[in-house]
RNA sequence: CGGGGUAUAGCGCAGUUGGUAGCGCGCUACGUUCGGGACGUAGAGGCCGGGCGUUCGAGUCGCCCUACCCCGACCA
């Protein structure tokens, strides 16, 4: 009734933030760009993180924190960090604030003005760097991998919830190495953890490759990132982890002596994933009806919904249904019992829904006597009548199953709007008609790239790893390309 | 940051030529309902985003803020 969603057909952009809304993800809150979080949003973000987090754990890698201040003076050195990042940041000018003369409020009290400007992080390279150079001397004290998870904060000039907030959430790897190879292995080892949790835990189909030179962090010698498309033929960055080579190194003088006796700058890597994710979650999978959430991120996994009008009916329901609770809950899945009582079954079927809570059971008088559940897919929304003795070995098959269908979903729809272009006009003619990503030849230069960027909104998104070798020539210059790249509009 | 729009009850909206506010949903109570977004009855809830003006009188007119949305530029 009151919770209609704009339809994906009629405005996608309007449909993504309802979905955010409505599905009660988040809100926009009193300070421009800046999103609250709300329990159900957050409960997925948890999620993400535990298992990104074991996941790095695994990889051999520590926690740590720095802080949120960074002095002013550290952007000023890493050149190229410097062009890429020195605007757009949040700046603490003052320490202390007093009481308005006036009598009005409080005011920032002019006395109180900081020596050195702190800089909010926008990400930590310069902070973290400067205190790596204390924890290294040797080259015993290499590997550095340390992950920290932190907000951080962007003043963006026009922010979308979840896909672009000047603050938000994130993880950020700081690994220091002996070798250049050594670093260019964890820079590698870590798109691929991202790449894996993307498809096998979000379920969405991602594209590994580098960023070229104009899309590169700044500071970088080499960016690799994971590309994944959304339902208009858009496409997402939803990862990157950079190879920094020894620039930070040298920028902060961060040395070590190493086995054979020379003093030598330390090699680094930095990798984040952020709460991006979660706008890319909803927009891969989500439809007009609500959120569809892949089982292993969902936090509610199943919903019981016991059908009954009298108090007595819901405990005959709850005495047979509840052991079913027991067993699944046994089995690692998280279930919800919403024997609430001020709402009917159809309302809870499309609160349900919009939730994207992958599987429901509905259970009333009828299947008390049959002995059966009803269990309703989210994905597909087909429903089936299940016998109780066997429904948690059904349900726990469904789960995969679903979690499985909506990634070949996915992957379905980005094979259907992979395109090849070899002419110019072929290629806006398919990112108007069709977007989706668009394989194409370019000459290699950031001026061709820049050229089409400005022409046509589609830009590089990756040079995927063992994109195959193949002559052709430039879509936009006609000069000689060895091999195909990947373009899209992107958000 | 440029262009356009919006701001009235928790949410979604209406409010004619200026005369100090209504509707739907939701909420509270009671009753009837309950296998796809129930219904009746009785209630509660608003300095009309903020400020300054014009006026006897402003939700309504003017100016200035602020926030949000859409389209750009920028970016993860």
């Amino acid at each position: 009734m009151a919770k209609e969603i704009t339809s994906r057909a009629d405005n996608y952009s309007q449909w993504y933030n309802d979905l955010v809304i409505k599905a009660g993800l988040a809100d926009n809150s009193a300070v421009r760009g800046c999103m609250v979080i709300k329990p159900y949003g957050y409960a997925i973000w948890e999620k993400m993180q535990s298992i990104l987090d074991k996941k790095f754990k695994e990889t051999g890698h520590s926690n740590a924190y720095f802080p949120l201040f960074i002095p002013k003076s550290f952007f000023s050195k890493e050149a190229d960090h410097v062009e890429g990042f020195a605007k757009e940041c949040a700046v603490v000018t003052h320490y202390r604030l007093k009481n308005d003369p006036n009598g009005k409020g409080v005011v920032v009290d002019d006395d109180a003005k900081l020596e050195e400007e702190l800089i909010v992080r926008p990400t930590s390279e310069t902070i973290i760097w400067n205190t790596y150079k204390s924890w290294i001397q040797s080259y015993r004290d290499l590997p550095i991998l340390v992950n920290q998870w932190a907000n951080v904060v962007r003043w963006e000039m026009r922010t979308r919830l979840f896909l672009r907030t000047a603050e938000f959430l994130w993880q950020e790897g700081h690994t220091a190495h002996a070798t250049k190879e050594e670093a260019i292995e964890e820079t590698n080892k870590m798109v691929h953890v991202y790449a894996d949790f993307a498809e096998n835990y979000m379920a969405v189909p991602v594209i590994i490759g580098n960023k070229t030179a104009n899309e590169r962090f700044a500071g970088a010698l080499d960016t690799l990132c994971i590309e994944a498309l959304m339902q208009d033929g858009k496409a997402l960055q939803a990862g990157t982890s950079h190879f920094l080579g020894q620039n930070f190194a040298k920028a902060f003088d961060v040395k070590f002596a190493s086995k054979e006796g020379s003093l030598d700058y330390v090699w680094a890597s930095s990798w984040g994933v952020s709460t991006r994710l979660m706008g890319a979650l909803v927009m891969a999978h989500s439809d007009d009806n609500g959120l569809v959430l892949p089982p292993k991120l969902a936090p509610i996994q199943v919903v019981i919904v016991p059908i009954f009008n009298k108090a007595e009916q819901l405990s005959v329901i709850s005495e047979k249904v509840l052991p079913i609770k027991k067993q699944l809950e046994a089995r690692g899945i998280s279930v919800q019992f919403d024997d609430r009582d001020n709402f009917k079954p159809g309302f809870k079927f499309a609160e349900h829904e919009l939730k994207g809570i992958p599987v429901r059971i509905a259970i009333g008088p009828r299947d008390v006597d049959n002995n059966t559940l009803e269990i309703a897919r989210r994905d597909t929304l087909e429903k089936k009548v299940v016998a109780s003795d066997t429904a948690v070995d059904y349900i726990v098959d469904l789960l995969n199953d679903i979690q499985k269908g909506i990634y070949d979903k996915a992957f379905k729809y980005r094979a259907e709007h992979t395109f090849k272009a070899d002419t110019y006009e072929e290629f806006k003619q398919i990112l108007d008609e069709k977007g989706g990503f668009v394989l194409a030849h370019w000459d290699g230069t950031p001026e061709t790239e820049t050229l089409i960027k400005e022409e046509t909104k589609a830009t590089i998104r990756c040079i995927p790893f063992d994109n195959p070798q193949e002559n052709g020539v430039c879509i936009r210059t006609g000069k000689p390309s060895t091999q195909r790249v990947l373009f899209a509009r992107a958000y």
